[in-house]
DNA sequence: TTAGGGTTAG
């Protein structure tokens, strides 16, 4: 018998084509033509789910319409086809051709799958609710629709009415679930509870999806022992996402030695995998090392390249660094690899550029986005308040409103720093009292406004008629207010309460201290130092750093360790010497009121900011504008602003430090009492 | 024969 003669029976053929990817599955179709088996029904629904799979759908559409004998099936194929090709309409009016009868539960969990993954939750919802039976397949499917749009309330009440009304979860059910309780896991931590003993009641195997599932509830809920303990039972049964769970869990709770340790063994990293450890790093202060790796993400793996996710970890890098010209590099590479940002992507620019100095530019790209959310205006309100445009952040508020977005109690917040920035006090006040529910920060805006306005014994009437307990934030605002206006009494006052709630917060006992000084009380000064040191209350080493030509330079107090140490300390005892020619007065550092300033600076050594100051003048070029510090913040003293850089025209530089933000032009700043 | 499936990064 010749091989051309075999004729393969026509039931071989729907497993065949089912196996077959695109371009086999055309071949079988022309050789079901020649053979004559296109009748045959299975064969016949199995071509019309090969087109209504890879397409072309309307020539699973040729073949339905040529049916005369359709069966349910050949219905349901068609159906699913058009919601995978995004055709909801013609799905929907497929659906309606059926007869009523004709309908089965698979036809109806179609229709909401299709709804569900178009996130038209709503008509999914009805066509669920309308359903005649249920399967497991058809609640999974709407579980995981509310799933995907980020509402894992209404998950988790499906799924209780799933189980009162006696079905089965199965695997995927669980997983869904499970997942759903993970980003409830902060707000809601007895959901998490409740879920779990579910769990346990049933006598379940769990498959890896579940217990990778389960891994990260288990990180989520802060329970990292339980988390690994899953992911070691895992064994051999780990794939990536078991090891991303693992990575970012650790990554999250910044056990970095861990992290960096399963990264570098994973066999398969995946742009995951890198975001894990990017946005662990970016999300705990180690902005650095989060823009170190990703330099090696972009310039060592080829298969994982960036996305918006890693974009968004690097621009708050970036911010908070204050570093623009690392942030500038930054968007080049998102336009190099072409990725697309969405609302939140854009946000991540806005806040960048706000906190890198750049109010201009982060108007800008709030200006050319398509829509907006509530984020995108909080972080322009913000930005805006941090620049001292009070009024501009007032503005932005009534334009929310009038986009129909509601102001939330981070809005608030922005608001009222931007008018206590600016110096509003009246439109900060019926600002305050807009506010349906003041809370607790909201006072402390408005004592902070109070006292910079030097409204003192206000700010104390307001903390006196506060529905709640005030927090170290009220005494805190009190406390500065008391320090600008040399208020002796109310500074220790605020003091005291602040020694009880954080006694290790060495900003009070400096502030403290500085208002005995300013008001010539030494021998108090020298009190709270000793205070300091019997509490052992240690200084935070403040570290200060410029960013030159995309790299960052590191200066903490004395250091000697940059290459250009010798010039940087030639050029300050420079900009002494030309400050004291010009009559300034220099230093009012309260370490010890018996020496000079030059054995003060011996014994403590020279503060970082000034090293990073003088390094800043030594690279800059005239007309060049360079970035230090790390707080966006207006200075307390001189409210620089960056409006007045613009006005200098010689060499300029902004310099943040110490929560001031100074302005410099020659080595002149424009606080004068700062060197 | 036909439906889903699903875990990780912001």
């Amino acid at each position: 018998m010749q091989y051309n003669d075999i004729k393969p029976d026509a039931s071989l053929y729907p497993i065949l084509i089912k196996c077959a990817g695109k371009a086999c599955g055309m071949l079988f179709h022309s050789h079901v033509l020649k053979l004559g088996y296109v009748p045959d029904h299975y064969v016949r629904n199995a071509i019309m789910g090969m087109y209504a799979k890879y397409g072309p759908v309307h020539l699973a559409r040729k073949l339905f319409d040529e049916m005369c004998d359709r069966n349910v099936a050949d219905w349901n194929v068609i159906i699913s086809g058009y919601w995978k090709w995004g055709s909801e309409e013609e799905a929907n009016k497929i659906f309606h051709m059926m007869g009523k009868s004709q309908r089965n539960v698979i036809t109806w969990t179609t229709m909401v799958t299709g709804y569900a993954k178009s996130r038209n939750l709503k008509t999914a919802r009805m066509y669920f609710d309308n359903m005649p039976e249920r399967s497991v397949v058809s609640w999974n499917a709407m579980l995981s629709g509310y799933a995907q749009s980020g509402e894992p309330q209404e998950t988790i009440r499906l799924f209780n009415h799933m189980l009162n009304s006696g079905n089965e979860p199965d695997q995927t059910t669980w997983v869904i679930v499970i997942s759903s309780c993970s980003s409830l896991a902060d707000d809601d931590p007895s959901v998490v509870d409740s879920i779990l003993r579910e769990l346990e009641k049933v006598n379940f195997q769990s498959n890896y999806f579940v217990k990778t599932a389960l891994l990260d509830l288990q990180a989520k809920c802060g329970n990292l022992e339980a988390a690994r303990k899953i992911f070691d039972q895992l064994g051999v049964c780990k794939n990536s996402v078991t090891w991303n769970a693992m990575i970012s869990a650790y990554a999250r709770a910044g056990d970095f030695s861990v992290a960096r340790d399963l990264f570098n063994k994973m066999p398969e990293r995946n742009t995951v995998s890198w975001n894990s450890m990017i946005s662990g790093y970016a999300q705990n202060g180690e902005s650095l090392m989060a823009i170190k790796l990703f330099k090696e993400m972009i310039s060592s793996s080829k298969d994982s390249k960036p996305n918006e996710v890693t974009m968004v970890s690097v621009f708050s890098a970036c911010g908070h660094l204050g570093a623009l010209d690392l942030g500038n590099w930054a968007v080049s590479t998102l336009n190099e690899n072409h990725i697309k940002l969405s609302i939140s992507g854009y946000n991540s620019l806005i806040f960048m550029y706000s906190r890198c100095g750049s109010i201009e530019d982060a108007t800008i790209i709030f200006q050319e986005m398509e829509t907006r959310d509530l984020v995108s205006y909080n972080t322009l309100i913000s930005g805006l308040a941090a620049h001292g445009h009070g009024k501009e952040g007032i503005k932005l508020m009534s334009k929310m409103k009038e986009d129909g977005i509601e102001p939330d109690r981070i809005t608030y917040i922005g608001v009222l720093t931007a008018c206590s920035h600016a110096g509003l006090l009246e439109e900060g006040q019926k600002v305050f009292q807009s506010i349906e529910v003041p809370d607790v920060d909201h006072y402390a805006c408005m004592i902070d406004m109070l006292g910079r306005a030097g409204k003192l014994e206000e700010a104390m009437k307001l903390i006196r008629s506060m529905p709640m307990e005030p927090h170290e934030g009220i005494y805190g605002s009190l406390l500065n207010a008391a320090c600008i206006h040399k208020r002796v009494e109310l500074g220790e006052l605020a003091a005291a309460k602040l020694f009880k709630v954080e006694p290790h917060n060495s900003g009070n006992y400096v502030l403290l201290s500085n208002i005995y000084a300013s008001a010539g009380r030494w021998k108090d000064v020298d009190k709270v130092w000793d205070t300091m040191r019997k509490q052992e209350v240690q200084k935070t080493t403040a570290w200060s750093w410029v960013e030159h030509k995309g790299e960052i330079h590191k200066f903490v107090v004395g250091d000697r360790s940059h290459e250009r140490s010798d010039d940087i300390y030639k050029l300050l005892a420079n900009v002494k010497v030309k400050l004291r020619r010009e009559g300034y007065v220099v230093d009012k550092s309260c370490v010890r009121r018996d020496v000079e300033e030059e054995e003060k600076e011996e014994m403590v050594g020279i503060h970082s900011e000034k090293l990073a100051i003088c390094f800043a003048l030594l690279v800059s070029d005239i007309g060049s504008v360079i970035r230090v510090g790390k707080n966006l913040r207006i200075c307390p003293d001189c409210h620089a602003s960056i409006k007045m850089i613009s006005k200098l025209e010689r060499r300029k530089i902004i310099v943040r430090d110490n929560n001031r933000f100074h302005c410099f032009s020659d080595g002149l700043c424009s606080c004068k009492d700062y060197w």
